[in-house]
DNA sequence: TGTTTTTTTAAGAAAATCTTAAGAATTTTA
DNA sequence: TAAAATTCTTAAGATTTTCTTAAAAAAACA
């Protein structure tokens, strides 16, 4: 998931990056509402979190903006000392805000609560949340993988990676494509940890994992669910 | 559902009609009370959110017409600098009323629970508030939960808990999500506290705690109502 | 065929998550 | 206001998952 975050204060700004690089989210940045726009135009943004005051009021506006072509969610921020009612009258089109100072982990659970709801509600998401390929189903509203009706039990980084796969059947993933959109992290991680992974999963879902059936390797290239 | 939203100043009223039609409501706007009073003989509308102060307090007077017509539940708005105590005295005929400035997400909240109590008597919505799996019911109307007809008492948060989850049962939910929902708060609870009410609810409804038959855990994920 | 590269596999250490219990704090009730 | 009930916090231990390592197997290539 990819987040902007907008803030004239540098400090600031390095601060909510750190948090949420952290939290494994993809971050821009941008010191005014121009900027803004420019990054927004050119990368795909899932949330938005934006100070109120920056110069001239521009953020704001872009904010508006913003929310009038595009529906990704914003976050605002306020100092505490601003005027509230002001900040009422100008917050317009937040779906959320917060005081400064604010506590991480609430800046955290807030960013998480927005991309949820967002994703919820059909945000991109296919709305039919069950990925199928021949006898191999994934059913993501109750996190269930089935074989041949048979219930099959992964853990979270298992599952992540099978639902990735099942609900692009037939395309091939590379490792570093798998690492980052399950890991949400962009550095691609050295170790063998994928490909340990895909031979779990293997155990779990083929009948044979030496000739597996859906999950498939590509040599040199990656995996995939064989379309069925 | 429909929501007229009445408010003089343009940019709040876009705003509120943001957070709104976010949520899947269909906004209707009006500016003055006039203008309210036509979108409802026009309209069916579900709810009012209405500010108080408007030009020469028409908005005011024409709620209150409004409601001795048609039991159209009311949100009223007002700034927090003008005199609370006098707008009590004015309030009459509101069901709810908030300060400004406030949290989106409290508007919701109030929205969702006028809404919730206009249907919840006769009102339009599927009466059907009863929810079950397996043996486990819970009776919304009542607020009743019985396994194998036995009645089991739960404490307010441990019923709002198992609702939440037996009325969607199959689905999981984390527990920022479960916290978001029951306590209808931004999540944001680093501690314990989900996870001890889950441990307390199946104490109760479940026979042997440590196998649980219809409060499972999905590690790493969260928490579900097996569907049975 | 021999060499190189990539994948598979197993085992164990490290990290994360869940469970549980007990007590403090808060809220509700009487 | 006191008592009771509920809710929240804390912390330790159990459990489960994740990651790393390293060696063996398989595939590609020359």
């Amino acid at each position: 998931m990819n987040i902007l975050v907008c803030d004239d204060d540098r400090e600031i700004l390095e601060a909510i990056s750190i948090y949420l690089t952290n939290e494994g989210y993809k971050v821009y940045k941008a010191t005014n509402g121009l900027e803004a726009l420019k990054v927004i135009e050119e990368n795909q943004i899932h949330l938005i979190i934006m100070d109120i005051m920056m110069p001239k009021m521009d953020g704001l506006r872009a904010t508006m903006k913003i929310r009038e072509e595009k529906n990704i969610p914003v976050i605002m921020l306020s100092a505490k000392s601003e005027d509230t009612d002001k900040i009422l009258g100008l917050n317009m089109g937040a779906d959320d805000y917060m005081t400064k100072p604010f506590n991480p982990l609430e800046l955290i659970a807030r960013v998480k609560s927005q991309l949820r709801r967002y994703t919820a509600l059909g945000g991109l998401q296919n709305k039919n949340n069950v990925f199928q390929s021949g006898g191999l189903v994934v059913d993501d509203e109750s996190k269930t993988v089935t074989v041949d009706g048979e219930e099959v039990k992964l853990t979270p980084v298992q599952y992540k990676i099978l639902k990735l796969l099942t609900a692009n059947a037939g395309r091939v993933f590379s490792i570093d494509e798998i690492y980052e959109r399950v890991w949400e992290e962009t550095a691609f991680n050295p170790e063998n940890t994928v490909a340990v992974h895909i031979r779990k999963i293997r155990e779990k879902i083929e009948i044979n994992p030496k000739e597996p059936k859906y999950l498939k390797v590509v040599w040199g290239i990656g995996y995939k669910i064989e379309k069925l």
